[in-house]
DNA sequence: CGCTGCAACTTGTCTAGACGACTAGATGCA
DNA sequence: TGCATCTAGTCGTCTAGACAAGTTGCAGCG
């Protein structure tokens, strides 16, 4: 077991109220904001900040799983406690479903990963027809029955976002939107062709802690919350045509809007 | 100590991989989630857990943090551990910063908490003149200095949000901008009045967990994230006259956008 | 009646130790 | 050389207990 390299890291402070693994936390913590440790960089072990700060092993664990729960670290099995890098961001634009962008052959999410360097994937794609959720169904006009079209996106073999996209099945049955691969420009260029002229779309974003199963999903850190977005769309007549309820991992994304001021 | 009500929870499976701590979480976010622990009712106390699954107090106290950094439960000393009430969220519509709702001698979030049946409050108000930080700068233009309007919004005494608006400040000194109260219709009438006519926002969201001064701003119980807000006000010739960064409490709100289909 | 203060119960903090599981590098054998 | 094995180091899980500190209700005193 090395000793701590001095300096990196002070000593207690026993008059102060604040618990012992807060100011173990709090200088680990200032130390990494400091870049005394940096991006990736692998924190000093449990053994040695048991021995450097005189304490027991629970009050380390304590310091650090604060730190974790913060998203500054995650841990590694046998490994160590590393100093959590921040993965490259997804930049989404307001102008991303703009009919310009439903040219090309492929999807916005491959064009777009690919212009930024990323290898995409798109996975777990489902296709079905259910009973709508009572969310889903005021959204969309209480259609009795809806297409599902269920989807998980990665980048560079990381899952970033997962998404499901409900339209009501009178309006998706028996077209190319129930195909596994509805083609080029996706479902919204098959919804225009099908007449149903795209006006505008409301979007709706909530961030949260994940839930078990979206941790496991998109393989979350723990510390890492998610975005959730619905996005409703309008057909010119006022119909909404499509629901999509995607969640995201909130360190992959920046989300951008354009608002004009009227 | 009080028996646990029978049938509320199950019992452990030692033959499972799953960890015991693991375990015990599962079970009681599965009764919190099919409702049979209520928003704000109690869990069983720590000692009633142990008794029933028959582990030691940091097994129980180990599930508990988990649900805690899920943002499922909450603490409180000497109290219990209650399930967290979804408090009422703050709907931001894409449209909040129209002409239209200008008028009003009071500031939007006022008339809005108000229309909302809840009391708003504003303090931390400060006002100063400041060397900008690079990346206000860059989204400025570059200013050597900047005016800076710091301030903390409540809802019923809760804080939902604080914010800091960046202005250049040749374009703010000497203007009611500079003044604490910038007057009806707040500092984008001002800056209309200074013949900065409006153009467009630029918004960009990010969702993280806070940062230690963050929890204490804004009061936050552990397992809730913030949406980070950076917006950018243009003028019609295209220069940024105003940066707005907010950082908000996600539980509190919900963020609306309207997208037109172009 | 009102108030104080105690008692019981709650969560918060910390200790000292044990064993398990995973990783990575060193060792030694074929 | 190549591979299997060993070993030291790491984090993961769990125990059994101690004392601190906040909350609540009640008994008893003035």
């Amino acid at each position: 077991m090395a000793a701590l390299p001095s300096g990196t890291l002070g000593s207690l402070d026993p008059t102060s109220d604040r618990a012992v693994f807060r100011q173990i936390a709090d200088q680990l913590r200032e130390a990494i904001d400091k870049g005394r440790f940096a991006e990736g960089a692998k924190l000093p072990s449990e053994s040695e900040l048991v021995e450097h700060f005189g304490v027991s092993r629970m009050t380390v664990r304590n310091a650090l799983s604060m730190l974790q729960s913060e998203g500054l670290v995650s841990s590694e099995h046998g490994k160590g406690v590393f100093v959590r890098p921040r993965p490259p961001v997804r930049r989404l634009a307001s102008d991303r479903f703009a009919r310009r962008h439903r040219e090309q052959g492929k999807s916005a999410f491959t064009v777009e990963a690919e212009a930024a360097g990323s290898r995409p994937e798109v996975d777990n794609l489902e296709v079905k027809e259910e009973r709508p959720t009572p969310d889903i169904s005021a959204r969309l006009g209480a259609p009795r029955r809806v297409l599902a079209r269920r989807r998980r996106y990665l980048l560079d073999g990381r899952p970033v976002e997962f998404a499901t996209s409900y339209l009501p099945l009178d309006l998706a049955r028996d077209t190319p939107i129930a195909q596994p691969n509805p083609g080029p420009g996706g479902i919204y260029a098959r919804l225009e062709e099908l007449g149903h002229k795209l006006d505008h779309f409301d979007e709706e974003i909530r961030a949260r802690m994940p839930s078990p199963l979206e941790i496991k999903t998109l393989r979350l850190a723990s510390g890492v919350p998610v975005i959730h977005l619905i996005r409703t769309a309008f057909d010119t007549k006022g119909r909404a045509v499509e629901v999509c309820d995607t969640v995201m991992a909130a360190d992959a994304y920046v989300l951008n809007y354009h608002l004009p001021a009227t």
